[in-house]
DNA sequence: ATGGCTGCAAAAGTTTTGCACTTCT
DNA sequence: AGAAGTGCAAAACTTTTGCAGCCAT
């Protein structure tokens, strides 16, 4: 089965110095988070994946999610919803902020987060692997709808 | 059915004006989520609960926390868990660090939260409704544990 | 060749819902 | 009295797991 070339080379080296074979599930799950719109669930995964590649299983996505997270190439995301999100590992840090209006999904950069970090590290005696600020609200045009 | 007549006049009163009805089996879940250890997830309630009173059901624990949780009475968390825990709205606004060695839950207060609401706020144009800031890492025991 | 990976099916765990009955107001 | 709430059982949904065969390395 002929994969997709395209430009997943240090994913590729990612996986591979970490033991991880890269089949062509993988393959096209990682290109499906890496260039969908992000903040998909993992049903949302599977249907994607399902349409390039039938007959794969949604049993293969958990299990791809989870390896693809324990590597650090995918983020899992905990929003207000009983189940989870899933984006790529973004260069640079950001965060999220939920309309409960409409849905929408709003990234934001915070050059607080890492100042934060450190201090609740040294308070705490922590050493912290990860932040996420979550923030819910309306967004301008669910603001108007309700007034 | 004679309900524990405890301190709980400011949430009965909340209660009521929003059309609410107080049973016996919501005050017990009020209270336990008040003075529980914090942190608790449906499954904890309820095992709660029914020391006290042994034929409440757990749909009605998830009815009540989300009838709690719609008036701000009580506040849901997502952990890195495919499961919720509640807390009682606390008077200050804190957030929560978790140690992925042992599950302990450290929180912490967070003065910059306010200041970074406000900012997104501004910039995005959105009516904020809540911050929740979560932490993840390890504490000083599991990194001795782990070296 | 061999150990990781997959698909399938079944299980496990969490949360919701329908319904008849009860209880608060 | 009437509407909201409850318990029970069943359903819905999300995620995990066992296993036999397959495939990347």
């Amino acid at each position: 089965m002929v994969t997709k070339e395209k430009s997943l080379l240090s994913e590729r080296k990612a996986l591979r110095s970490a033991g991880f074979r890269l089949t062509s599930q993988r393959a096209l799950i990682l290109e499906i988070i890496g260039q969908g719109s992000g903040h998909l669930d993992a049903d949302e995964v599977y249907r994607l994946a399902r349409e390039r590649q039938p007959n794969i299983s949604l049993s293969t996505v958990y299990r791809n999610l989870q390896a693809l997270k324990k590597l650090g190439l995918v983020k899992e995301l905990h929003f207000d919803e009983s189940h989870h999100h899933y984006e790529a590992k973004p260069a640079a840090e950001h965060h999220h902020l939920v309309c409960l209006g409409c849905g929408k999904i709003v990234e934001f950069g915070c050059q607080l987060s890492n100042k934060l970090r450190q201090e609740i590290a040294r308070k705490k005696g922590f050493e912290v692997t990860g932040v996420e600020v979550h923030m819910t609200g309306y967004c301008s045009k669910c603001r108007k709808k309700k007034s």
